[in-house]
DNA sequence: TAGGCCATCTGGTCCT
DNA sequence: AGGACCAGATGGCCTA
């Protein structure tokens, strides 16, 4: 229940995260209520005063925002018509505030202690989408860290660094610069960051050797012209002025590119806690899995199969 | 202390 | 008329 009941100023003053916020009578006046309980009744005496009160044009005098005048018995009611709609404002507020939260626990790096806040969800979240479509489209293995910069890309400095520190790797690795382009320097901990290092780029979707092989050293790779290749014509920051609302991200798999429905919500939080974790492949209605096991995201599996490592993998994102 | 983030209130607009 | 949605204003909390 996300909405408290405005009959209840007391639980009013909690939010649904535990910090206490103000109402509008702590405002005007913090002392007690009872005055602006008061000072309501008496609104509608108010306003036959400010009538009073007006120069010879019928302007009122007095500075600040006048209070509408209403017949009697009428301001009573909007009143509590305003008081009303305060009510289904908050509640409305609180949903789209619960659906951030879930949104927070489906991208990348969540946390409960260090929450991301609303604009970062909603900037790593439309890089998340964009970084998985394009290492759909692209079907090849992902260059981890261009995977990574791409979710970082337009971030904020903090932010960057959690999303870096949640994939161990040193933040100063991925500089944001003054335009929000998140640039490379340095040599990743690529063994912590890539959990199949055996990655050839160009390797076919579902071709992949698929071999752990996790002696292999790290290969020197111009990381930052595998993320610029993501970009040919467009940048999933707004640093590109035509990518909000105008272009979309890569379309995978005939054009049919979608997280799981809601309807068995319960089970979406169960299994997709480290991200999107379904899509509806080739129109065949069929909903597959991608595999953190399985090289994710190059080998989709039948729903049905279940991966014991996707709470590792989860691990690696969530702290 | 300034700035970022947040919840809340509020009035306006649009839609049913 | 009433509800949903939106944006501006406001003030509290937190952090660098």
């Amino acid at each position: 229940m996300l909405t408290v009941p405005f009959e209840d100023p007391d639980m009013m003053r909690e939010s649904q995260f535990g910090a206490r916020f103000p109402r509008q009578d702590d405002v005007h006046d913090s002392s007690n209520t009872d005055h602006k309980e008061a000072e309501d009744d008496n609104t509608d005496r108010e306003d036959e005063e400010r009538e009073e009160d007006r120069d010879e044009n019928g302007l009122p005098n007095k500075k600040g925002p006048r209070k509408k005048k209403f017949p009697n018995g009428r301001g009573e009611r909007v009143k509590v018509r305003r008081q009303e709609a305060n009510a289904r404002e908050r509640s409305r507020m609180h949903g789209l505030n619960d659906a951030l939260e879930s949104l927070r626990k489906v991208v990348p790096c969540y946390s409960k202690t260090q929450k991301l806040s609303k604009i970062e969800t909603l900037r790593l979240a439309k890089n998340y989408i964009w970084a998985l479509s394009e290492t759909l489209s692209a079907g090849k293995k992902p260059d981890l860290l261009a995977f990574v910069q791409t979710l970082c890309k337009g971030l904020s400095q903090p932010t960057t660094n959690l999303v870096a520190g949640c994939l161990q790797l040193n933040s100063r690795n991925f500089l944001t610069d003054q335009n929000g382009e998140v640039s490379f320097s340095g040599r990743p901990q690529y063994d912590a960051l890539y959990p199949y290092p055996n990655a050839e780029m160009g390797t076919p979707t579902g071709l992949s050797s698929g071999t752990r092989d996790s002696a292999k050293p790290f290969r020197p790779y111009n990381y930052y012209a595998s993320y610029e290749s993501y970009y040919d014509s467009a940048s999933p920051e707004g640093n590109s002025p035509h990518f909000d609302g105008q272009i979309s991200p890569p379309i995978n798999y005939n054009g049919i590119f979608s997280l799981k429905k809601h309807e068995d919500q319960v089970e979406y939080s169960k299994n997709c806690h480290y991200g999107m974790r379904y899509c509806n492949v080739a129109g065949r209605g069929s909903m597959y899995r991608v595999s953190p096991d399985g090289h994710f995201p190059y080998d989709l599996h039948p729903r049905s199969q279940s991966y014991q490592s996707q709470d590792e993998l989860n691990t690696g994102f969530h702290n």
